[in-house]
DNA sequence: CCTCTCATGTAAGACGTTACATGATTCA
DNA sequence: TGAATCATGTAACGTCTTACATGAGAGG
């Protein structure tokens, strides 16, 4: 239902059509959210009906592809908007993530595949966090909230990054211990 | 779909009925995801259907309600879940979450509603902290993978009470120099 | 010529949540 | 007596993802 809502929070800033608010979310909260077509515009077509937007075919001949359909935000859209904003968000946040999910039960398979995920999860998140760094350095100036947002990516980043590499360590350490008692119990 | 597999693991400490696993993840996980009978049932099923599982009914005539039904692993399910933890994580994790779906947006609000959302998920964040140090400590000596995954929890909380501050104090500080700034115009 | 990007949309299915229905026991 | 907890389950609904269908222009 949010996203709604997040339709009509991008177009206060100016007009849009379905392709660009979806490549607008990805360029900038990409990292955050994901969106698809199939999201974008049965919303798109239920805000017209319920008069939140308003809605131009423009059709540029020299353009490729299908006309464009340009929404606008109605007096209406605003309000509702405004009454979404200030009402309490209800529901906290879960970190759900396929990796931490399997990351629980390692313990129940071998230490050097837990290692593997770890490693690969360090490549994703190294990656992710100097797009995010590209990121925020683009948006300094720009809106506080968005920006400060923007931080919390980063934040977020380099919290989850820190805690693998020391979640390395003593996955390691614990299996070099496993290891060489392994091999004093064979000496003996 | 890793509900099952999540549901296979725990079932590798020991049997289980559906109303224990509902309750098991809640108080152990339920911090990270949330389950709810909806779905635990109709996966029970199916993984019996697929011979994953097995069930035993247990009528002990002096329990409250219906009959339990306990559950637990075969070999074809340790194999299903070992093929599962072994297999690459696919997708990575997202933040989503009604309060930051608004708090990009807040910029078009009054700050004071900003200001008020802030604090209330700081009462939210900081009660939830308490309660995960609680369980780190409960599971200082148990499984490695649980207490890292705890440790993770303890580390996000404490990551988003500074962002919430941080935020909190530079948006307090931008209201005022904007009101300042007004007071001066209307001054001269 | 073939693939990529732009641009719209639909349909099917997987997944998740909420509410309902049932029923016994325990405790205030 | 009434509420809470234990215990099972189903049905309806809502959301999200994936795949498909269409089509034009740009660039290698």
């Amino acid at each position: 239902m949010s996203i709604k809502y997040a339709i009509l929070g991008l177009l206060h800033y100016k007009d849009m059509h379905g392709y660009r608010i979806k490549s607008h979310i990805e360029r900038n909260f990409g990292h955050m959210w994901s969106i698809n077509f199939g999201q974008i515009y049965p919303n798109l077509r239920s805000l017209l009906d319920e008069g939140l937007v308003t809605m131009k075919a423009v059709d540029t001949p020299g353009e490729k592809g299908p006309g464009r359909k340009l929404y606008s935000i109605t007096e209406e859209g605003k309000q509702a908007f405004a009454q979404w904003l200030a009402a309490p968000p209800e529901g906290n946040t879960i970190l759900r993530d396929p990796f931490l999910m399997r990351f629980i039960f390692y313990g129940f398979g071998a230490p050097a595949d837990a290692l593997k995920a770890i490693d690969h999860q360090l490549v994703v998140y190294t990656g992710q966090l100097a797009q995010r760094q590209d990121n925020l350095s683009r948006w300094r100036s720009h809106d506080q909230y968005v920006r400060l947002m923007a931080e919390l990516g980063v934040s977020f980043n380099t919290m989850v990054i820190q805690w693998l590499e020391n979640a390395r360590a003593e996955i390691e350490a614990m299996d070099r211990t496993a290891q060489s008692k392994a091999a004093d119990g064979s000496q003996t």
